[in-house]
DNA sequence: AAGCTCTTCAACCGCAATCAC
DNA sequence: TGTGATTGCGGTTGAAGAGCT
């Protein structure tokens, strides 16, 4: 038995969309909507899914898809709605008009992460790795912090070296953007000093 | 110039949520 | 209220191009 498959997969194209895909997939919509995905290819004479033209329209030929660069506020956005959201990607595209889940996604996935990382921030919690190593640090042995310092050599600033070979430093005080609460809003109205300084690093 | 590796991003897949009956 | 169909979402893949050796 198993799942029923959403189109039949013999008869149905895969791979890049040619020209005249597009031309034929945006004069229907635009003549009838997007109505039952289902039914769009096969009204349209394309031998493609619904599926794969739902995600074609969304994430390409909508009028109102942004196509270019990311601007630095945008990344800002990104980065602060992901600190508080993590890998809702549509709920941080509903907020940059013509951006789709997807474009953000790979942009995260492919850019933004990066870029945190090598600022000693991690993608993940938006804490300083610093802060991360020196929480772990003061679970460990002296000879285990300092086996672990090692091994961050190459990783990290020597910032995160002198903090392992340090006294435990207790971070308890401070919060992370992720514990700032469920609502953006909260968090882009709260005071400048209540945020971290993870987006203004950027 | 050729071959290899890395990066980017469009597209696919499977699951979950929602809708329609 | 239950069930099948449809839509939406997030993770993953793979082709194409860029950069490096």
């Amino acid at each position: 038995m198993g799942r029923i498959p959403c189109c039949e997969k013999d008869n149905v194209k895969r791979g890049q969309w040619t020209p005249e895909e597009d031309n034929k997939l945006s004069s229907y919509i635009a003549q009838h909507g997007t109505r039952n995905w289902r039914l769009i290819p096969k009204n349209a004479g394309l031998q493609r899914c619904g599926k794969s033209c739902r995600l074609r329209w969304t994430n390409y030929l909508r009028p109102d898809f942004k196509h270019g660069q990311f601007s630095d506020s945008e990344e800002q956005t990104i980065v602060k709605l992901h600190s508080v959201f993590g890998n809702r990607w549509s709920l941080i595209a509903a907020q940059l008009p013509g951006r789709t889940d997807n474009d953000v996604k790979n942009h995260w996935n492919t850019k933004l992460k990066k870029k945190l990382s090598g600022m000693g921030i991690d993608p993940v919690t938006h804490k300083p790795f610093s802060h991360l190593m020196a929480e772990i640090a003061t679970t460990l042995a002296p000879p285990q912090a300092a086996h672990l310092a090692e091994a961050a050599k190459g990783c990290f600033k020597d910032e995160v070296l002198h903090l392992l070979t340090k006294k435990p430093i207790n971070f308890q005080g401070q919060h992370s953007t992720a514990a700032l609460g469920n609502n953006i809003t909260n968090y882009i109205n709260c005071k400048p000093e209540e945020k971290d300084d993870t987006v203004e690093k950027i």
